[in-house]
DNA sequence: GGCTATTTGTTCAGCCATTGAATTATTTGC
DNA sequence: GCAAATAATTCAATGGCTGAACAAATAGCC
């Protein structure tokens, strides 16, 4: 019942030309095939004069390609497919993790054309230090683009923390981070991307947001709602709800680690007791799998641990089945409140999906009212690692999509 | 980063006028004071031209009308305020429930012009005939509601159960429905009300849904992001989420009852075990308040939990205590993963919330990440008993002021 | 090979709604 | 009584969509 369908602001005379610009622009981003001009019209809604005033228009702005005729039965002159330009604007994804910084560069259509990961120990660097190795790297991606013929119009960076309307990340725990203004200090090194209007030039938000993001616009196109849960050192999950992010009231939503599931169990660092990291945490797993934590550096737990599993050891299976059944637990109680049907586990969770769904699933069995009459599908992310930072350039350029007319007037 | 500004659909010529009807039309349903056709034109962008072309339509389809002078200081014509209709279109709203029947209807401005309350315990009626009693009750709100110069243009029946998209309630497990067809049952009386372009004759829905929707419209306008828990048998909440009710994928959002909250503890009836319900429910508190079922309808439950509660009763006052605790839990749970700044207690917790509210408090301050920087408010609805009629005719307006060309070109 | 049916894409006059400036209407303050 | 100020309307101009006609390009058929 969803009764927002008009736009918030006013209906201009251009805002028409704009509104559909981005509905046969995202028509286009959506098709499986490279639709035609006919196509378009009739998916829209349109009359086919229109869509070809609009696809001229995308065109010219290099927006969109014209493909070779696609191939087809019966008679009629052969249309032209349409794609979305493999030249022109481009996102930026930044990433700072606790053990490595990523960048990337996405295109238009969603693919990977630059990617960079440099690994190290983030957390005995300070902030300022860590984001100038990330304009370095930054300034490779910007170059090796422009070659490909690709223009960057902004940016976003992912940080495993909390981070305000501003960009100003208030506590990223993991790292070692409090209160740190990302764009004051970003703003010290020459600007990264170009200015386009309605494209901010610089996005910083929480990691499981935007792999959630990224997940979200992975090919092929997966459901438009749903869970994804970043399961590393902190637990975080990204909600997406009928394609959209769904940030909060103050952008803070996700926070699934701290979901109660033993409420008088384990303390935990947030103040709470039995929370959920507190039982399918990295570091509850590594521990209760009994490895020594010394031995493994952060960016290796996982990978030890499915390695394990897979070689049998008895301890690390009932490591991987408890949290399973903890994570289950939170799951499941979300699904009874949000009434999803997917959660993807991603994040160091991906690589453990084996061991993890069949007790997640078992739990939602178990717990979830309607699960008899819809079944929920968990499954491990598409994405691999520095799904954060893909997930962050295509929120870029899923803004050129969804606004198209800015980069056409730039 | 909400990126779906746009429209669903194709933007057509005439959806240009549509659009800026509904966005006039909303300003005028969302202002404190009847605004003038140049508050309009600053407000929403438009130029007063269009504004005052758009209002002639609103004025023509009696949807909107114009009050006395709104006194001003100052020199200048005095502006004539624009205030929505008293007469003209009007929604029905109907509810099922475990101790009574309700109808209501309520006008485009979202006052309540009429109400019947049938008192009777529903569970050995079978719904042919609850529905048919419901239906001798509806037509006299119709009569009624046509000697004030209303026309019923769409009706929302709320009911205590899961009901999926065709209206078929699922399951209302305290009211002993199972699979019951209701448009079909309904589509046996003659009609009830108009049938009017874009507003659908009938929707049935959750009860906890509707009555989120009747707190959502509630004068004065609160935060357009909140949780709304309805405490009766079963507990069942509405999500509202940016000013609209977020549903879920199969519409079966809001099912807090069974957020496990103890996950080794209490079996419930939903085959889990450990659910808010167990807890939270009404039976348990009363069960855990040391009053004897029997001699209790389920209707003066609550009434009788607050009279003790008030009189400083031990047993009660604990009972309560733990009640909240519980849900505390669920609802620091959902906080932390939904980041919402307001929870609203309704149904049968608005009663209780004096005693419920202090412990849901402590909880969320012990378990919430972000309760440090940002307070969460807990607060009893300020509609009601029968706050799912409320808010089922009132969804049934909003529809209009949503949608107002389907009204005009009818 | 030529004809027809079929589908795609473009052209163009017509039309609808918004725009912006000019005009009218109505009050306050001096 | 007049100027200033604010509200609302009028009207020619403009931008963008529409629908129908038309041109382009192919397959099928004889």
């Amino acid at each position: 019942m969803s009764l927002t369908h008009a736009p918030a602001g006013a209906v201009r005379q251009g805002s028409l030309r704009e509104l559909n610009l981005a509905l046969v622009l995202g028509r286009i981003a959506a098709a499986e095939r490279p639709p035609s001009r006919a196509d378009l019209a009739t998916a829209t809604g349109l009359t086919r004069a229109t869509v070809s005033a609009v696809v001229e228009d995308l065109l010219a702005g290099h927006l969109v390609s014209e493909s070779d005729p696609a191939p087809r039965s019966g008679a009629g002159r052969p249309a032209r497919g349409l794609v979305l330009a493999d030249q022109g604007p481009a996102g930026l994804g930044l990433e700072v993790n606790v053990d490595y910084l990523a960048v990337c560069v996405v295109d238009l259509a969603g693919e990977v054309r630059h990617r960079t990961v440099h690994r190290a120990d983030l957390r005995p660097v300070v902030p300022a230090d860590a984001l100038a190795q990330l304009v370095e790297m930054a300034g490779a991606a910007r170059d090796d683009a422009a070659d490909q013929g690709l223009t960057l119009v902004g940016a976003a960076l992912a940080v495993p923390g909390l981070v305000d309307d501003a960009g100003l990340v208030r506590l990223a725990p993991n790292l070692g981070w409090h209160d740190v203004p990302v764009p004051a200090l970003l703003a010290e090194h020459p600007p990264l991307v170009e200015q386009v209007p309605g494209v901010p030039g610089l996005v910083v938000d929480n990691e499981a947001n935007l792999a959630a993001l990224g997940e979200l616009h992975s090919r092929p196109p997966g459901p438009s709602s749903f869970l994804h849960i970043s399961g590393e050192v902190g637990i975080g999950a990204g909600i997406v709800l009928d394609g959209a992010l769904f940030r909060g009231v103050r952008g803070w939503s996700g926070e699934i680690g701290h979901l109660p599931v033993h409420p008088e169990g384990r303390p935990c660092r947030c103040g709470g007791q039995g929370c959920l990291e507190q039982y399918a945490g990295q570091e509850a797993i590594v521990t209760a799998a009994g490895l020594a934590r010394a031995e493994l550096p952060a960016d290796t737990a996982t990978a030890r641990l499915a390695e394990l599993a897979e070689a049998g050891d008895a301890d690390a299976l009932r490591a991987l089945h408890d949290a399973g059944t903890a994570l289950g637990v939170a799951v499941a109680g979300v699904v009874n409140l949000l009434d999803l049907d997917t959660v993807v586990l991603g994040g160091g969770y991906a690589a453990l999906a084996p061991w993890l769904c069949p007790p997640v699933l078992a739990e939602i069995a178990d717990r979830v009212l309607t699960a008899a009459w819809s079944p929920v599908t968990v499954r491990p992310s598409t994405l691999g690692a520095e799904a954060a930072a893909v997930g962050a350039a295509g929120s870029v350029v899923r803004r050129i999509v969804a606004q198209p007319a800015g980069w056409l007037a730039r």
